[in-house]
RNA sequence: GGGCGUUUAGCUCAGUUGGUUAGAGCAUCUGCCUUACAAGCAGAGGGUCUGCGGUUCGAGUCCGUAAACGCCCACCA
């Protein structure tokens, strides 16, 4: 078995995915321990993966991989997401390219399209979970659109409906006009943009007075239905009964008097549009007044609009502002900033608008979230915990989601009308004439049943009954509230449980100078571009240990490239063992130092456990980090290196370095494969059994000797180095101790010296160790000032070691083993000091 | 307006239930091609842990308070 001098990783990743694949190693049912079951966040079929969601799945997989290596029945379900919407512009963006005009395609002709987009895409999807190294079940794999989702959808649907928990009905939505559907609140991102409070001269009949009415809307002046003022406004109670005449139109509209009109904005009047703003329509409801509707489903003012007919909204406002200073009705403009919604998928400003849809009463379904966190044991618990009070809070607060959409990619919706009637069912009436309602349903309805709806629901299958509830979902802060609240209210409603016990929320990934990546600023990176120059199990192990939960990271190439010589440094340890292999026939015999590095490992096994169960990944990676570099490379080959005959040696090489592997595996899984697999052993690694803390590999004693070896080393290095020192130095040992090993250690080649020498002399000590180090040169300002100054470090610390040994309350309270450590310290400090002195 | 997060070395970040001299990677400086690895090895320098106050024998960690930056929710005629 050849081992290159460097380490490979496109070599070594090629290949070894499909031959995991091929064996069957990502099934389950293969372990007979509990089960343990993740769904996979199913990615949209828009596009290609980004690292946001390379950083999501490798989490996953390293929970999977852990969990399987111990032994449990580890499922992760793999899927991916319709996406309505973003699908559906995206076909459409295509189609229009290639000069056809998709929405007067016939619907069917134009679903052939997007199965096509989705088919492609998937198979995208596909290769990069591959080349990711997921170990995915696929043949459990979804789609949301697929036969027994659908169902599960329509069930979910109808039995909501006849609970009273569905209902369609007339109520102001988010509308937006460029994809021409409604939209869920969750689906409008308000942003800050500059724009204009203008003001606007409204003639009262019959008098010489005007209202001066601010707006930043002007274009929705065409249907506007009465003006309001506060009813405590004193400057407005003698208009009683008045009306204003509607500049340009010419329409007399009542004043009216709400408490929603604030005297303190602006002139206190505020003008009442009942079909385009959410606040004036339940205005309009509280003072019956009957909305006009001006701009249409395509942002196009409409017939209601005089000469604007035709023109879009935002255009409209320009040219209605001109029209209006001309004719004398513009009172004036300020410049302000203020928020706007815009449509999530289209960036287009969302248009609120009255329009008869489908909903979701929420109220109901999101008590009975709040009611389920407060029990500890049926709860799903957020990791960090924090990100509960997100849920908690949009529960609270909720209310109904507009769940049907004017778009052809997604469920429709099971309802069938046929003149005033409605009919809600599983299948189409088998009557003539009924007539299927042509929307669909918001994708996230569907998303909202993926833990069970992918385990067979509402079917009682078996897969259902073993694996769900599931045990992790792992998904990004930002879908809290699109995903992760839906599925929790949606899963305690239909099955009982809460869909996963605890839910793990990581950051979004950032570029080097903490921005989103996004395709406008063009500072995206590309998972793939990244894998291809550094390997799947650098970036893996980069995403996985560089912030702790629920923290945003920023991406650094730099990181990744040092993750990189992390695997270097790992490569080339097992080559050296490798390389080193001997066959030892002696019964086995322990070393010192191979205690000591057994007992580190154990010590690092019960450490990377305890953290690999709370998912803290960080801190698994840096344990391991440590332990490697340090412990095993820096250490103990050094020290293996005098004893490679032995058969202790050699079984603690083995021994350590495949436990090593396997923790690694699930963060890095092709590399830990690839050098597994060397050591002559045909299994794979990733079917291994995850290492267990052994006790009787624990020797105190012995660790702690060679921890002081360890820490004279580096004081007798450090001496030489500060006072440069060398080859030609003699020493005198001070003590009895067996000094060999730690001569060996030293790679010592210098003397033994007479006592009685004049040279320059320093002293090195450690705890068992002592010695005078004799230097030819003679010492100069520079070493004596060096000695002034440890001396001067040493009383400093002895003063405040014995000041705070000497209070009463440290002594009683402070737990008795800092008590002892702090008084051997001074007890050493004392000594040191001495022998400084004594020169 | 309500809530949350962040603030630690030049940069990016760790730091568990309070307990040695606060850590890592990258960067910097010095010396080494030592036969696993120069993408490496052996060392070094660099921090009043955002400010102020408090609790405590002891605070980066707990409490209060202020500031800067960021995020979420709500409102915005």
């Amino acid at each position: 078995m050849e081992m290159n001098a460097k380490y490979d990783h496109q070599k070594v990743e090629e290949g070894k995915y499909d031959d995991w694949k091929e064996k069957g190693y990502f099934e389950c049912g293969k372990n007979q321990g509990k089960p343990f079951t993740i769904v996979i966040p199913p990615p949209n079929v828009t596009g290609k993966l980004h690292l946001g969601h390379a950083w999501d799945v490798t989490i996953q997989d390293i929970m999977i991989r852990y969990k399987r290596m111990q032994g449990f029945d580890a499922l992760w379900v793999p899927g991916m997401d319709h996406a309505g919407i973003a699908t559906q512009a995206k076909v459409d963006k295509k189609l229009k390219e290639q000069g056809i005009e998709p929405r007067e395609m016939d619907r069917e002709e134009w679903l052939k399209v997007a199965w096509d987009w989705k088919k492609e895409y998937a198979k995208t999807i596909h290769d990069q979970w591959g080349k990711l190294g997921l170990s995915l079940d696929y043949r459990k794999e979804r789609f949301t659109l697929d036969e027994g989702l659908s169902l599960a959808v329509r069930k979910v649907f109808v039995d909501l409906y006849q609970e009273g928990l569905i209902y369609r009905g007339e109520r102001m939505i988010n509308w937006d006009p460029v994809a021409k559907t409604a939209l869920s609140n969750e689906e409008v991102i308000y942003k800050d943009v500059e724009g204009y409070f203008y003001h606007i001269k409204y003639p009262i009949v019959g008098t010489k007075e005007y209202l001066d009415v601010a707006t930043t809307r002007p274009e929705t002046m065409f249907g506007d239905n009465a003006v309001a003022v506060n009813p405590d406004d004193e400057r407005y109670q003698k208009y009683v009964g008045q009306k204003v005449l509607l500049p340009l139109v010419n329409r007399e509209i009542p004043i009216i008097f709400d408490s929603h009109a604030d005297p303190s904005k602006g002139t206190g009047c505020v003008k009442i549009t009942v079909n385009h703003d959410p606040n004036d329509y339940e205005v309009g409801k509280r003072h019956d007044l009957k909305g006009i509707t001006v701009i249409g489903l395509d942002g196009k003012m409409n017939e209601n609009a005089l000469h604007y007919q035709g023109m879009d909204r935002l255009e409209c406002r320009e040219a209605l502002v001109k029209e209006l200073q001309e004719k004398g009705y513009l009172l004036g403009k300020e410049k302000i900033v203020h928020s706007v919604g815009h449509s999530e998928r289209t960036d287009t400003p969302v248009e609120p608008y009255v329009s008869k849809q489908w909903f979701v009463k929420m109220r109901p379904l999101a008590l009975r979230v709040l009611e389920n966190q407060k029990k500890k044991e049926t709860k799903v618990h957020f990791l960090p915990s924090r990100f509960e009070k997100i849920m908690n809070h949009w529960m609270e607060i909720t209310y109904d989601w507009c769940i049907s959409r004017q778009l052809w990619w997604g469920h429709q919706i099971p309802a069938w009308y046929k003149d005033d009637q409605v009919y809600v069912g599983m299948e189409a009436p088998k009557e003539e004439g009924w007539v299927q309602d042509p929307d669909v349903l918001d994708t996230w309805f569907s998303s909202a049943l993926w833990p069970f709806s992918t385990l067979g629901w509402p079917n009682e299958t078996d897969d259902f009954k073993r694996y769900y509830p599931t045990n992790v979902l792992v998904t990004g802060y930002d879908i809290i509230p699109f995903w992760v609240n839906r599925m929790t209210f949606q899963g305690l409603h239909f099955t009982g449980q809460r869909p996963f016990e605890y839910c793990y929320i990581h950051g979004l990934i950032r570029d080097k100078l903490g921005r989103k990546m996004s395709k406008s600023l063009g500072n995206g990176v590309d998972p793939m571009d990244v894998i291809h120059d550094y390997g799947a199990d650098s970036l893996r192990y980069y995403l996985a240990t560089s912030t702790a939960p629920g923290t945003d990271l920023r991406f650094e190439e730099e990181k990744v490239r040092s993750s990189w010589n992390f695997i270097n440094k790992i490569w080339n340890a097992s080559r050296f063992v490798l390389l080193n292999q001997k066959e030892v026939k002696s019964l086995i015999q322990y070393r010192d130092s191979d205690k000591w590095i057994l007992t580190r490992y154990e010590k690092t096994v019960k450490d990377v456990t305890k953290y690999m169960d709370k998912y803290e990944f960080q801190n698994v990676g840096s344990i391991l980090y440590k332990f490697i570099w340090e412990d095993f490379c820096d250490q103990y080959i050094e020290m293996a290196k005098f004893s490679l005959e032995e058969s202790g040696t050699q079984n603690t090489l083995k021994k350590v370095l495949i436990g090593i592997l396997k923790m690694l595996h699930p963060f890095m899984p092709f590399v830990t494969d690839e050098i597994y697999q060397k050591f002559a052993t045909k299994e794979n690694i990733m079917i291994s059994d995850y290492p267990k803390y052994e006790k009787e590999f624990v020797f105190l004693e012995e660790e702690e000797e060679i921890n002081d070896v360890i820490s004279f080393v580096k004081l007798f290095r450090m001496t030489k180095a500060e006072h440069q020192i060398g080859k030609e130095y003699a020493v005198v040992l001070q003590n009895e101790k067996d000094y060999s090993f730690l001569m060996q250690m030293l790679k010592w080649e210098g003397h033994l010296a007479d006592h009685g020498s004049t040279d320059t002399c320093y002293k090195v000590m450690s705890k068992n160790y002592s010695i005078l180090l004799y230097d030819e040169k003679e010492s100069t300002e520079e070493d004596e000032l060096k000695k002034q100054k440890e001396i001067e470090t040493l009383k400093a610390s002895i003063l405040k070691r014995e000041n705070l040994l000497a209070n009463e309350n440290f002594c009683k309270r402070a737990p008795e083993k800092l008590v002892k450590e702090e008084q051997e310290k001074l007890c050493f400090e004392k000594k040191r000091l001495s022998e400084l002195t004594d020169f």
